[in-house]
DNA sequence: CCTTTGTTTGTGAATACTCACTTACTATAA
DNA sequence: TTATAGTAAGTGAGTATTCACAAACAAAGG
């Protein structure tokens, strides 16, 4: 509940990212969300003033989000290959907890042609790319990450990893343990981009 | 022109890769696709019983593409890291002349909840799969590729660089030269997964 | 040569339904 | 008393799909 968001609001976000993960963006309607919240259609119209407000607002709220929990793991004193071991975890902790969510992250361009929405989508990228880039950046200078390729290049294979990781698990109906798996996925892009 | 499908059908299935690509999934009605055919809306269904009919045979039709297309390469005798290069640059060089097909590819599982959509996905994903990891396996059984990591994990990570990259080129309205930068990647991934 | 019959591929109108959103009204709690 | 947060009922636009029908063409029989 970071920005200037009620409880209702937050309730509401909520609703929509777990029809969103249950039946699509197709499912994602004005009266499936008011069934969610157990009230009326009209209802949702005294807190968001349209449809498009609650997804801008849900990726707002996610972006917000890993902004935040990255922000603390950046913060203490350990070394960038630490740090990223630790970026990497948060986001499939989170993801377990919160799997509705995981369908947001892959709406991708092709939710809606609004350019607010898309708007929302680039921050959420952008949000990450810019705090995993310079532990990228510090560890291939600290000699501990490999510098045989650039670290956009490296920031890239790393996230489209995790990504695939992530549609995979969604297709899956979340059946596996993310935070599992997806440690496991982490330690094989470590043991990639290390030096030895 | 592959299984049992008529011209007006591949017509119609270009169109609606036209379509998908310039409006979205939502852009995707019966009405625009007749308007891109220059013909009514009932006249789609002489030529496919309905739109999920057209969404399948779609699908089916990029999976049989895929499958042609790789088979060729794998028939070479070319080193498993020459066929690897040649099949990631197939998969460019086709997007490039065939853009509207890459937005086909990201509708992922969020597209409709039809079982039969998910299925052709599914066999989409599949189809690169069955041709890749024979080719990653023997690269590693031949020490041109590092042992380091199993060969699933490798492909994982190789098959999430590329549909990022695609997904990013896709936002960027198709504008770079996705066969000159998707080479670069590809580069990329071979300075890494490569014993040197 | 022509009429008959059938097929293919199109049309325009209508069907039944869902969509986001609006308006007018009401109970409640500060 | 007066915001706040809910409701019921309705709006126009858009959805996939179906319908009866028509034009163009081809094969076959008399």
């Amino acid at each position: 509940m970071a920005t200037g968001i009620s409880s209702r609001q937050s309730e509401i976000i909520d609703a929509a990212g777990k029809i969103l993960s249950a039946h699509g963006v197709g499912g994602l309607t004005i009266k499936n969300l008011a069934n969610e919240m157990q009230f009326s259609e009209s209802a949702v119209y005294r807190h968001f003033s349209s449809k498009e407000d609650i997804i801008v607002a849900m990726l707002t709220y996610l972006a917000e989000n890993i902004d935040q929990r990255f922000s603390e793991v950046l913060q203490t004193e350990l070394n960038p290959d630490q740090q990223f071991l630790k970026c990497s975890k948060t986001q499939f902790a989170f993801f377990k907890t919160h799997p509705h969510f995981v369908v947001a992250v892959f709406s991708d361009g092709l939710l809606e042609d609004s350019e607010r929405i898309n708007a929302a989508i680039a921050n959420l990228m952008g949000t990450m790319r810019k705090h995993m880039l310079p532990v990228i950046q510090q560890g291939q200078k600290q000699g501990v990450f490999t510098k045989q390729v650039k670290a956009e290049a490296l920031l890239h294979i790393v996230m489209g990893a995790m990504r695939l990781h992530m549609y995979q698990w969604r297709t899956q109906n979340f059946k596996p343990d993310i935070k599992r798996s997806g440690d496991t996925l982490i330690n094989t892009l470590m043991t990639l981009i290390k030096t030895v």
